[in-house]
DNA sequence: CTGAAAGCGCTTACAG
DNA sequence: CTGAAAGCGCTTACAG
């Protein structure tokens, strides 16, 4: 069974394939009696347009590239689903490249990329170095990275402020009275977890509570690591009144421990997440946390990277796009009297 | 800045195209010297081969289509990630098809995947219907259907045993001793569900178990839905000792509503879920659930549409191909004494 | 061991 | 309003 092509469909309707090309993509007027012919030969034969002939002749392939961490990680999964919306409704499809936090995967996907000539990236980083977005932005390719910081002069960027929220949940226990603040972090090497730290550190300075290393342990970003995290933190002579936990997956699994421990949440411990994950609002007591604007992420990355496909000017002025968290006060925390 | 092609690397090594295309693919024998003389113009000139052109020529796009209901389902999106996986390791990208249950878009993307070329299609459909598979497979583009039943002149089919799971989670509570089994079911419309809950109904006949219309409600899939399915349950005279739950995340808010009307898990009520997602076993008390082979689902699929890919003989039988799901006995069930 | 050239299926100046 | 033809950047018989 051989393709059908435009020629076929050009011979079929007696004209040549320019027109036939132009009846399909609204490029030139042709005549009533033509059209009809062209459509009605294109039905008969069941024609389907070659997407990467068309590429090839016109330098376009409607196709994003979208590189990830992690996509079964429900934040990632989230922000991919929205960026394939959108850029569904714009007419582009997206090559899913998980990078799996391997920097060797994601050097290769950025060569497949380039070579199947995707008209646009958005690029979660896996790693903190430059070098692989260097090579994708000599490529020429409109870039858009999000939720790691890196230089401007590389792509736009879209981040939350990390270090804002960090802050902004840090100051809302002590606002309630708490004075020992603990805090379970991610990984150290990743910066938006840095970041957070570093607002923890400025609330508690700001309000002249000593930092102390012992009220601060490290997690994974994991239910589990947060069940380890919090019994670390439970099990000291001065336990903390309040945590901070960097993310809800965590959270969750701090508030299990507590509880298991012989601690009522909010009474006894107060919490705070961050993420604002579903399961945050359906969690037994309902979890207070730091809401990040995941959907704007997605589509503040996206609309500038469709907005820089459309205009093809090539001459842009990269920007930067800060995000911010808000509080959302559940039941996990409450007023610390003494 | 302008593209460099073939052509610009032969004439840079004093070579004709043919000659730079095989030592690219290494697809005929190159004279050393020779070959490191067009290795050389590559890094020269930084050169990047463009994969549309390759396609176009040979008919070969290396890329698969993905269509999923809905990545941000954590089902979903653990199976995109072991899709892309195994993908990536056999040389293919994957396009990422979000049909968002909506049977529109998905079948502008199987008309867009038909025009990109790719070589293959993983399917996962939005609905029950087949036509959209029809089309698809009128392209000759070999296809896997995973997870739902489909007619197998089509398509090869990779799915789970529904039937037989739901009577395994039913025959362990009847086992322990319970005769009141309460079920929560899924949207009535999706095959899966629908399965489960003929298993539960045999499991139920073959122990002469009367099967009762108000032990059985229906949920959602969402913890909020596992939390009203589960009050529906246990707010009548009568209620039941034990309850299979056809998703662990319902299981999971089903617990937590038990819990908060004063019911012990598992003295009190018995809980059975499906899935075995992560939570399931971080969750206090851990979930007895029926665990789905979500990664031998992603594998056997992805295996077969590769194993078509590389074989290229176009006159494959299609196949059907049946996964069995496991019970995972933890905490939330018990022993019932009357 | 290598090259000249056709051709994959489109789009798009150019010409009328 | 329409057509003939070049060309996008490759691969691959064919020929030597």
């Amino acid at each position: 069974m051989k393709r059908v092509t435009i020629k076929d469909v050009a011979e079929r309707a007696g004209v040549s394939t320019a027109t036939v090309s132009h009846v399909i993509n609204n490029t030139r007027h042709v005549e009533e009696n033509t059209r009809n012919l062209v459509e009605q030969s294109m039905n008969d034969l069941r024609y389907h347009p070659n997407s990467l002939a068309r590429s090839l002749r016109s330098g376009e392939t409607k196709t994003i590239g979208l590189i990830v961490p992690d996509v079964s990680n429900l934040f990632f999964a989230d922000i991919a689903r929205r960026i394939e919306n959108l850029g569904y409704e714009h007419g582009y499809s997206v090559i899913l490249c998980n990078s799996g936090n391997d920097l060797k995967k994601q050097r290769t996907y950025i060569d497949t990329l380039t070579a199947k000539q995707v008209d646009g990236v958005i690029f979660i980083s896996a790693g903190e170095s430059t070098e692989d977005l260097e090579r994708l932005s000599k490529s020429n390719t409109p870039i858009v990275v999000a939720d790691r910081v890196v230089p401007l002069s590389l792509a736009d960027v879209v981040l939350l402020n990390n270090e804002e929220a960090g802050y902004t949940a840090t100051k809302h226990l002590i606002d309630l009275g708490h004075t020992k603040i603990g805090c379970i972090t991610g990984p150290s090497d990743v910066s938006p977890s840095m970041q957070r730290v570093s607002g923890y550190r400025r609330a508690l300075e700001e309000n002249d509570i000593r930092f102390k290393d012992k009220y601060v342990t490290a997690g994974d970003f994991t239910y589990r690591g947060g069940n380890e995290g919090m019994k670390r933190l439970l099990s000291q002579p001065d336990r903390p009144s309040a945590v901070f936990v960097l993310n809800d997956m965590m959270a969750i699994g701090a508030i299990s421990t507590a509880r298991s421990l012989g601690y009522r949440v909010p009474e006894d411990v107060s919490i705070v997440g961050f993420d604002d994950i579903e399961l945050a609002n359906a969690v037994n007591p309902a979890l207070t946390t730091m809401a990040q604007p995941m959907q704007e992420l997605a589509d503040v990355a996206t609309k500038r990277l469709i907005e820089k496909l459309l205009s093809s000017e090539g001459n842009w002025e990269n920007q930067k796009f800060v995000l911010h968290a808000k509080l959302v006060v559940r039941e996990s925390t409450a007023p610390w009297e003494k």
